[in-house]
DNA sequence: TATTGTTATACTCTATAACTATA
DNA sequence: TATAGTTATAGAGTATAACAATA
């Protein structure tokens, strides 16, 4: 019935790997780590209200999540502002200089992933990604 | 140029951590380990002439392998005998049990990823998996 | 001397639990 | 008392280095 050969985990696990190795220069050449790269990347659409909301979204402690912050908000790239309405909670967000390194990042990593794309023909190239998409969506909830 | 939202790194991460979540159970109801059951996978197709090679191939560090063999060789399910040629290498081979376990595994992961899979037309899933193992092969050499 | 496998050690990453400040 | 954030501690996972056996 299927064709497959290797586990798709394999597979999954084994394009994780080389992605992870294919951006890391390039966002070291930014100054930004794997991590703190995920946390800007999660602040793009808007605001955090909690660190604990901000943990949970980029599937990682929140005790670990700050020493990412504190490096990323010591460098200026983003803030924590506690919340007027509470002000237990700190609302994190990124500054415009963060956009702007983040920006940078993306559009590295995005010419990265089109080169690493290329020899796949553009008709499947298309089918590929956006089921790979609605897959990695459903994994979300 | 792209109609991506996510990267494909974050997306990759996404699948494999799912994956994993998914295949976790299925392996223990046999008692496998995740880095067992790759171990296992990693000598289906023959016999690994010495653990440094199986090592690189599961890509472990070699001194990680050790106790996964002894493991997996305390109960029957793979075998390492000298080498005659040289004695220092350690040929590592499936016995039968451990073939029998393996395919019951192959046998589990299969259908989880079959449902998996359920919800994308046939002929895009198709597709999706010969680019996915395109795009994994590629990385292995 | 060089190499395979092993053992031992140190280091990193991650998770758990205690602490503070607000509510 | 309960919760957000922080800090401190412990545990698991990983890498580096030393050791024994064979070549």
């Amino acid at each position: 019935m299927t064709g497959r050969r290797q586990d798709l985990g394999a597979s999954f696990a084994r394009l994780t790997r080389a992605m992870i190795d294919a951006e890391t220069p390039i966002l070291a050449a930014r100054g930004v780590g794997m991590w703190e790269y995920v946390v800007l990347s999660a602040l793009e659409d808007g605001a955090a209200p909690t660190q604990a909301e901000l943990a949970a979204t980029v599937r990682r402690d929140k005790t670990r999540l700050i020493p990412i912050l504190d490096a990323l908000e010591g460098r200026g790239l983003l803030s924590r502002t506690p919340d007027p309405a509470d002000r237990r909670n700190r609302v994190v967000a990124l500054t415009e200089p963060g956009r702007a390194v983040l920006a940078a990042c993306r559009a590295g990593v995005r010419a990265m992933e089109d080169e690493f794309l290329a020899a796949v023909p553009a008709a499947e190239r298309r089918i590929f990604t956006t089921v790979l998409e609605q897959l990695a969506d459903r994994t979300s909830r």
